[in-house]
DNA sequence: CTTGACATTGGAGGCTACTCCAATGTTAAT
DNA sequence: ATTAACATTGGAGTAGCCTCCAATGTCAAG
């Protein structure tokens, strides 16, 4: 535990603010120790946790999410239980990953063919933009049949 | 303009609340006329604005960017240039999204390759982990160059 | 004429992850 | 002893998109 980092250094190290630091000591996410009961003093562990929770939300975790299922802390005890629970929890993200890209894939999509469409207006892309819109669509409201036939497609913006 | 649809009907017709409804009345995104000048009254044209909505939501789209680059109304304009621009923007939004999706592909890689080390432990994965933490974390901070070599796989979680 | 189901409004609250502020305390140098 | 540069705190504000509420108005049926 040899140097301790004032909330300055780390800020700078990281490249997080000051305030945020602050922050998630308030919320009890990286508490690091004090000096004479006032100054925050960060050791080498808090930095190595500060790094994997800018890894955790870059990866879409939530505060919540990091503080609730990671104990960086503890993690010396490798108990196989545990690793299975939060391999299983990292299974679930890597879905819902997936989900999302799917999501943008389609999203990409629509844009090119409405941009196609709108810089040289013809038959087959405003066909090919209708299309993607009516199954954009239906894959937002998987319920609630309603009008759905009618419009779907003012397909201009 | 024959039939007019109530807040109610909107609302179940469409799946959007009719909270919902009224705030984007509010906020002047789909303000319908109003009947004895209370009850707001639904044509066909704001059925499709609001369909028009929830698609350019699902492609994420700000409501302030629906509302400030888009007359649904007056599309009938088909302004060559306003076309143009608007290409312009969808491109941008395009650019955009595609960088989005590389950032969740290496998320999904991430997630992927964490998941199989908690699993089954062993320094092939162990490797591969470190290294796709070290290349996200130089991705997260293009600037400060800071500690860097220390830690950086705390890879644990 | 009352009841119930609908409608209206302004304004408050919720969520997330900060971000900023003012008032104040501490440390190191001159 | 004063000053500059740091630190502390609680609390308020921000943005985006709703969501809920209470007080009140309207309408059709019985």
């Amino acid at each position: 535990m040899e140097k301790l980092y004032s909330i300055q250094e780390v800020s700078r190290i990281l490249g997080v603010p000051k305030d945020t630091l602050r922050y998630y000591d308030r919320i009890g996410i990286v508490s690091p120790s004090r000096e004479g009961n006032r100054y925050r003093r960060y050791s080498k562990k808090d930095l190595i946790d500060l790094m994997n929770i800018q890894i955790m939300q870059y990866a879409d975790f939530s505060l919540a999410e990091i503080k609730g299922k990671f104990g960086f802390h503890r993690m010396e005890n490798v108990d196989p239980a545990y690793c299975q629970e939060v391999a299983a929890f990292l299974d679930a993200k890597n879905a819902e990953t997936r989900k999302k890209i799917a999501h943008l894939e389609k999203v990409s999509q629509l844009l090119d063919v409405a941009a196609e469409t709108l810089r040289d207006f013809n038959h087959e892309s405003d066909q090919k933009l209708a299309e993607i819109v009516r199954e954009i669509y239906q894959c937002i409201r998987k319920k609630e049949p309603g009008i759905s036939e009618e419009g779907c497609h003012g397909h201009q913006g």
